[in-house]
DNA sequence: AAAAAATGTAAACTATACTTGACATTTTGA
DNA sequence: TCAAAATGTCAAGTATAGTTTACATTTTTT
């Protein structure tokens, strides 16, 4: 699953610390989802699509990878 | 955060079990889901999203104590 | 009414999201 | 060019998502 953070922070201007701060995890979380060292949990991915007035949909992309058993 | 996943399965007359095979999950974990025992992560939302053709945003809905510290 | 299918739940376990602290590297800007 | 800010990364810990097995309860079907 690959997302568009990274994109959307710079559209804004908004550094990681920042993003992390106003949906309530850590720097680190944000680095590490961005970098696809892991997958949010959907209550972060909806609060990080509000604080982008976007949907989880526009951010995040499923890979046919992830369909892969 | 709530969600919609029984009311989208009873749409399509679906078990949970069948909807844990399409996602290769449990039907537990379904079951858990449905009833707001746990929140998935982004990628089985996702997954939940598109066999029911919608959208992350369509199916889960923040709530303000999802907000709170 | 009885059988079968579907759902709820629980416990113990494994996998992974997320935290904290610390430091190295890169980027920005004065 | 030098300092500060931002980003990348790592290790060790905690919290929680998800599995498996098993069984009880509810709903559906015959």
């Amino acid at each position: 699953m690959i997302n568009t953070i990274k994109v959307e922070r710079a559209k804004r201007n908004m550094t990681q610390a920042e993003l992390a701060e106003q949906v309530n995890v850590s720097r680190q979380t944000i680095n590490s989802i961005e970098i696809g060292k892991f997958i949010p949990s959907t209550l972060l991915s909806m609060k990080i699509a509000q604080i982008f007035n976007t949907t989880v949909n526009e951010i995040f992309e499923l890979e046919a990878s992830d369909w892969k058993k």
